[in-house]
Formats: structure tokens, sequence, C-alpha cells
DNA sequence: ACATCATATTCTCATATCGGAATATGTGTC
DNA sequence: GACACATATTCCGATATGAGAATATGATGT
């Protein structure tokens, strides 16, 4: 069995650096494929290739406007990655508490 | 150019679903490989492969105990997924996202 | 040294991938 | 219709993958 699809949910989707990028620059607001090619210096064929990626999984919308089509970041896609990794917030955040109590040890013994 | 490989980072590595199981699985202590194997029900050399993935990226952190090897998660290397996926938090948790929503469906009833 | 238990590695295979190049589709204008 | 513009699709090649099976390594006890 290989590797699962890209397009098989958000997780494999936004594997991809290049994914990320663009769905970083469509989250301000809607961009035609044109301005995504000259903005982040990917070759045209590429970007319309991670847009269907992108699309397929739900992560962008599409609309046409003449000769132009537009892209915009749907963010809810990205929600369940962002709760699963939620799951996994006390990692670091009670380390924070756990760093400033040894400092503090550390502290009082001089 | 072949897809990145799932060890370049924490975003290819937990694209893999039995890789987050696994993840998921350590998270609240420690395990051996063996008792992995038996909870998720995944075969021992795969189990063994996905470790590897897991600790190539910083994800779990192992320790010997004589003929077994304990393994455990190490959260703090999906905080870059999460502060990732945080700055979309606005798309379903702002009050402006809800607005849109309702909008958007009161649009599709005509 | 040997046997056993626990884990890791190697091998094969079918498949999905990404980038690049070339080409196709679609839209508006003359 | 012919043409230009914007975007999408197809074909190619090199490569990494995950599962399964077989085997290798490592640790312990006798």
């Amino acid at each position: 069995m290989p590797r699962a699809s890209t397009t098989s949910d958000a997780f494999n989707a936004v594997a991809e650096p290049r994914r990320r990028d663009i769905l970083n620059y469509l989250a301000a607001s809607e961009k035609p494929v044109g301005e995504i090619v000259v903005a982040l210096g990917i070759e045209q064929p590429s970007v319309s290739k991670h847009l269907k990626v992108l699309r397929d999984v739900g992560l962008v919308s599409s609309r046409r406007e003449g000769k132009q089509m537009f892209y915009r970041t749907n963010g809810e896609a990205l929600r369940p990655l962002h709760e699963w990794t939620k799951t996994f917030e006390h990692f670091w955040s009670h380390q924070l508490a756990r760093v400033k109590v040894r400092a503090e040890a550390k502290m009082k013994q001089n």
C-alpha cells in the first residue's frame, strides 16, 4: 500500500509546503490564479494542480469572474487539524510553568 | 520530484493516520512497542517503522528498559502545526465568521 | 554458548506523487 | 471565426511510500 492520497484529507493536503503557502496567501482575501503565480513564484501549472488538491479536500473555494478564477481559503477545513493538535497543547503550555519553577528553584540555591 | 519525505517535518509525519493513532496512544504515558501492537492492532514491523519516522522528526522519544523499548509522545514537536492552524482560527471561532456563514446560508435559499 | 523474548531492519511490490513541458479548455474581444 | 489571455489537464520520469514477509539485531536468563 502506497502513501495515502494527498486528497484523502486535510492532513495529507497541507503536508506540502507550497500548499500551505497558498492557503496563507489566500487567507487574507480571494485572488486569481495569476496573482498566486507571481506572488509565490510558482509555475502556473503547479499552482493549478495544488489548487485542485486543496479544492478536493475543501480547503479552498473558487469563483469565476470572466477569464479569471478567484480562489479563497476555506479555513474551516483546518479545524480538525487545530482540534487534534490542541489535545497536545499541555505539552508546551505546561512546560512554561515547569521551566519557570525550575528556574526559580535554581535561583534559591544561589 | 516526488512527494517530500515523511521524515522531512511534523506535517508530513502526521499525515499518516496510524502515526496519529500512535501519538494519541503514547500521549497519556510511555509504552513498550508490544503494547502499541496489541492496543492498535497493527503489525509489529509496521509499528517499529512508524515509530522510526516519528522519532526522526522528534515526535516521540524512546528509552530502553531491558528487552523493551518504551516510547513516549513529545507533543512539543506538534507546536508548529498548532500555531499554524491557529492563524486560521477566526474562520470558525470569530463572530464575524458566524455572521458570514449565516448570510451565505440565506443567499443559498434564494 | 544457546535459547527466547522484544524490537528493528531489509526486501519486494503496487502506487501516488511533484515538477516540467506541452497541450487543451474556456472566456472575452475584434 | 480568429485571436489573445487565463487557467486547467495530460504526459513523463524519478522517487518515497506503506504493507507484508522474512530476517536480523539486541537483551536476558540458564
